[in-house]
Parts: C-alpha cells; sequence; structure tokens
DNA sequence: CTGAAAGCGCTTACAG
DNA sequence: CTGAAAGCGCTTACAG
C-alpha cells in the first residue's frame, strides 16, 4: 500500500539508462535522442516520479522561491484594497517561471536578520518588499549583501539606486487637488497619514505642488496626520472642523481615513460635497456604495504585481542594468468631490 | 569583495573539528564538549555561517515549509476580514517551530495536480487548505496519497475524518436568528452566499434549526442567495422588498451583503431597524462606524490561524490521531439589530 | 547521443 | 566526546 518514493535511479534502471540520462529528460536537454526520450517519459509518468526540489538546487544555483514580505500592520489596514490583487499579479507571472512566492508577515519587534537568513539558507533566491517604512533598515543590509530585492513602493533615501516599483503618488494627489483647485476651493486640508511611509510623503508632496502652482500657500493648519483608518480619518477632520476657518474640501490618504472624515462632517449636519467636498485614495470596492459615493484615487496594484515580479527575475540576471518602474495613478470622480 | 559561500567543511578545518561536529553544533547534540562547541559557535558566528536548508533537507525527513492555498475568488472578498489575520495566527506558531508559509493563490483554471506537485517534489511537508468549496476534489486527492493537511473549514463530505478547524457557524447564525426570534419577529431572511461553501451550508441550518425551535416554517421566499458581496445583497434585498410580505428582520452572510441590503432598505425610505432590523456575518473593522452600527456574528480568525498550524504540525507526527477544532461564533449586538 | 564519476552541503550510524 | 565514511537525490563536465 505504502507508496517507497522513487528517484532517478530507480528511473534510470527501469529504463535502461544512466542516471544522467534521465536527468537530462527531465531538464529537457537536446542531447537526448527521441527514441530516448520517449522511453524515459514513459516510466516518469507510469511511476508518477517526481525529481526532488531540493537535490535539484543543491547541484543547481536557484530556488525559484522568492520571499514576500509584508508587515503586518499595513496587511491589516489596507489588505482588502492591497495585497490580494498585489499577490494575485506576482502570482501570475511567477506561476510562467515556475517561482513560488513564501511568504513572511514581518512582526514586532522586528528584528531584520531574522528574514535574512532565508536567503542565506538557501531558502529563497531573493526578497520583494512590500511598503516598508522609509527608515527601515532591511532594504540597506540586503543592497549591501548583495542580496536580490525588489520593492513594492520606493524605500530608504540612502540607496541611490536599487530596484523598486511604485505608483505615480505624488501626481494623484497632484489631480486630485487640482480637481478641488479648478472648482475654485481654497482651503484644501490634507489627511495624512505617518510620513515614514513614502507613499504618503509622495502624496502630501503632490497636494504641495497643487496649491503652489494655483498661488496658494499651504496652511499647516489644513494639514492633520493621523493613522490611515476610519477611527483616524474621523479624529483628523474632527480637529478640521474645530478650527476658525475651516476646510472646503479635504483629500485624505486612504479611503478609510475619508469615510471617518464623512462621519465626522455628517455629525456635524454639513453638507458633503456642498459644504465640505472629499476626495480618498485606493478606490477601495465600497467606494460606489456609501452615501454620497465617495471619489477616489485608484492604483493599478495588480498591475504592480505583476511588474515586481518581472522586475526581480530581471535583476537576478541583471543586477546592475534594471530600471525601477512607475505606475499611474487615476483620479476616479464620484458625488463626493463635488 | 565578493563573499565566497562558506560552507560545513570550511568551518571544521578553520575550528579544527571533524564536519561531523560541526553538525552536531549545529544542530544542538548533546554529545559535543563544551569546549569545542564554543569553539565551533565562534567560527560560525565569525564568518557568519548559514547551513543550507536544502543540504539539510536532503538528509533530513521535513522541508519545514507548510503551502497555504487560497482560492482567489475568496482571497478577494473576504481578505480584510480573513487573511491577514489567518495567516498572522499561523505565522505566530510556525515562526517558533520554524516552519515557513508558502503561498499559492489558487487560479482558474484550477488544476490540482499542479499543487499536489509541490509535495511531490519535496518543497512543502504538506498543505492548509482555506476556504475550499463543498466539491473541491483536492482534499480527497490529499487523503487518497496520504499527504498531509489541514483544513481551514470543513471540506468534501466524501471524507470520514481528515482534520480540519471551523467555526462553530451553525451556532453562530443559530444565535443570531434567536435574538430576532426573541424580539418577536416571524418573517426573517436570510441572505446566503454560494451554499458550495460549507461555511454558507452551515449558517443556512442554523438559521433553520432556530426558527424551528420556535415553531417556525422556514420560507423559501424569504431565503436568498447571491455574492458575499455588497452588490449581491444590495440585489438579495431588493428581491426580498418587492415581495408581499416583507422581512421584519434579515440576517446576512457576511457583512459586505447586509452592507449592500442596508443600502437597499435605505432606498425604500425604511428604517433600520425600526422597519427591517438587520445582522451581518464577519465583524469588520467598519461595522461600528457605518449609520447605523450593523450587528455581526464574529470568528476567531487569528485563532483559527494558531489552530490550523498547531493541527497540522500535530498531524505530521500523528496522521491519524487527531481531533477537528471547532471555535466558537460570538453574536455581536450593535443597533442594526434593534 | 550516452555513461561513469565527482560534486552540491549536509546528517548519521558506526567505530573508537 | 569525536571522526571517517556512506548516503540523501540530483547535475554536469569529461570521455567516448
Amino acid at each position: 500500500m505504502r507508496k517507497v518514493k522513487i528517484n532517478i535511479r530507480d528511473i534510470a534502471r527501469l529504463a535502461n539508462v544512466s542516471v544522467a540520462t534521465v536527468s537530462r529528460v527531465i531538464n529537457g536537454s537536446p542531447n537526448v535522442s527521441e527514441k530516448t526520450r520517449k522511453k524515459v517519459l514513459k516510466i516518469i509518468q507510469e511511476y508518477d516520479y517526481h525529481p526532488s526540489a531540493f537535490a535539484q538546487k543543491l547541484s543547481k544555483a536557484r530556488t525559484q522561491i522568492v520571499a514576500l514580505l509584508i508587515p503586518y500592520e499595513r496587511g491589516f489596514i489596507l489588505s482588502d484594497a492591497f495585497f490580494p490583487p498585489l499577490i494575485k499579479g506576482m502570482t501570475e507571472v511567477f506561476d510562467k517561471k515556475e517561482y513560488n512566492i513564501m511568504l513572511s508577515m514581518i512582526e514586532s519587534p522586528y528584528i531584520p536578520q531574522k528574514y535574512v537568513s532565508l536567503y542565506k539558507r538557501g531558502i529563497v533566491d531573493g526578497y520583494i518588499l512590500a511598503n516598508v517604512k522609509k527608515d527601515d533598515p532591511f532594504p540597506e543590509i540586503l543592497y549591501e549583501e548583495n542580496i536580490p530585492f525588489v520593492s513594492v513602493g520606493r524605500v530608504s533615501s540612502k540607496l541611490k539606486k536599487y530596484p523598486y516599483v511604485d505608483t505615480d503618488n505624488v501626481k494623484g494627489a497632484f489631480e486630485a487637488t487640482t480637481y478641488f483647485l479648478e472648482k475654485g476651493h481654497k482651503r484644501i486640508a490634507l489627511l495624512k497619514g505617518n510620513s515614514n511611509y513614502n507613499f504618503i510623503q509622495d502624496r502630501y508632496e503632490g497636494y504641495i505642488l497643487a496649491l503652489k502652482k494655483y498661488g496658494i500657500k499651504p496652511d499647516p493648519k489644513l494639514i492633520v496626520e493621523d493613522t490611515l483608518t476610519i477611527d483616524g480619518g474621523y479624529k483628523a477632520m474632527k480637529k478640521l472642523l474645530k478650527i476658525n476657518n475651516p476646510p472646503t474640501a479635504v483629500l485624505a490618504c486612504s479611503d478609510y481615513m475619508a469615510i471617518g472624515a464623512m462621519d465626522a462632517i455628517l455629525e456635524e449636519k454639513w453638507e458633503i460635497p456642498e459644504d465640505v467636498a472629499i476626495i480618498g485614495f485606493d478606490d477601495l470596492y465600497i467606494d460606489g456604495k456609501i452615501e454620497p459615493p465617495l471619489a477616489s484615487v485608484r492604483q493599478e496594484i495588480e498591475e504592480m504585481g505583476k511588474e515586481a515580479a518581472k522586475l526581480f527575475l530581471h535583476i537576478l540576471d541583471n543586477p546592475i542594468d534594471f530600471e525601477p518602474i512607475i505606475l499611474p495613478a487615476t483620479f476616479i470622480w464620484r458625488r463626493s468631490a463635488g
């Protein structure tokens, strides 16, 4: 009953050829006669033989496994909008190359060394980092040690050139802010997340750029930082509603923040968008369903996943010669924007 | 500059001991003198040596990698509520045993054989299946071939006994329905998802059981099936509002469905919970934030992840002797329930 | 086109 | 407590 694990030697014996020949057939080497190939393939099928990946790896160079590092905090907050499509995109590209994704959810306290060992022990060929913070030491460690990695979102500014894919967050925020400006708004608030994340910093910059283009001096009182959650948005908006000259328009760095802000606004019996217009970020599935429907800025996340996977495969062969990839962000109008 | 990869032989030479002794030190064997151990450990540290996992695996039995299979469809729909905490729980347990999670997002068309090869090629020690459908052939394939697996959520009814962790969905739905019954509701609707999922089937059964206990004959017109999304809930509720004797209370099989249903109800200018009370499932992060706050049934998802990981480690050693694990579902009252 | 043999980097009886 | 040697299951020059 119990199937005994069959190996390359068994196949060789059964097919009356050498182990080397079986190996050549497995690896699709051209140096095998059609007749021999067929014979060996038949035995392989018949005995449902699967070459040991580890034994292969011991002889070959690559493991065909890539580690995906995800900070739990963000995994939780933005999961709905972010990780499933990101992973889907990656999977699509990696499947074709028979690469597998090893998932590491970064815990705190965060010990970068722990994750390096996946590479040093030869388990993975490298890393894909998802949304690490600006001051995260991990990318620099990888860089120093010549370990292949791709970052989804930019990381430390200390690195001159490294492979990443990113959304054009500056432009996304710029366009959303410009929309408000063209509608005649002068008091436009920004609900920021933690500026330790580059994507937050970029959205901030896009906002500032647009204001300046229209000759408006950014008012620090209109820029409030909090978590990217509903709670964060609610609290931030509460603050804004209390100042002397409250905003007539609000750009939030996430849709959850925008939803919290809407709660705060409606609580004061103000109208959206008549009294305060609002635009979020992420284009969540529910945006079109809430009342009023929430305008947002969309990222091409599945596309980012694909590009990250492609870039990773590229740098394995070309560690020097690569270009970072920037994908567009698109402003999606809905009624909340006015 | 370029670090040459160091191996166990190098360490042995540097430490003036045999390869076998280095191996013993690495594996914490007691048969090494304290003096030798320290000497070897020092060299290992000094040269930042990491034993090759693949070479170890070739000699040892286990790979210490488990494949987590996630259907993309559900990954997308319930990600926010489900996968991040599930993975977090699993990670917590696996980290301690130095197990890694390999992530496979199941694509369609779905080819079960593709995923079996992860095991047959010796890459993983087994599988954790997340929310597969009732008719999914994969669990039976694994069972037939004696491949270790744990399922999160029950699977095919063809298998007599297999390791799974599940939420007590029957009880959860029973309690929510009972709440309505105790409030005097007679016309209680159920918004179902696809009954190909056991958790949907179970929620359905809990609902039926409660009705029967109160001597109410289930009315097929009050049971509507659609997708577990906002859209699905909206459409299902629209149907219910059109029947002659519409429900005064609604249990939805997901919070997204409940949110869609609320949209449909409010569109008709009906009041929640006065005209129609509503309870969802999942206890999403946003439930308390919407208007009116949405009552729900909560699962202990992070706990499921932990239990799944523990059960997996258990069955590796005890393929026969194990018990499935059922975790509680808790009704969370909020205003929408009335 | 094919095979014998060395090698990948470990672990583990076995002998002492 | 320690070491020499065989073995895990492959790949790949090398020779023919």
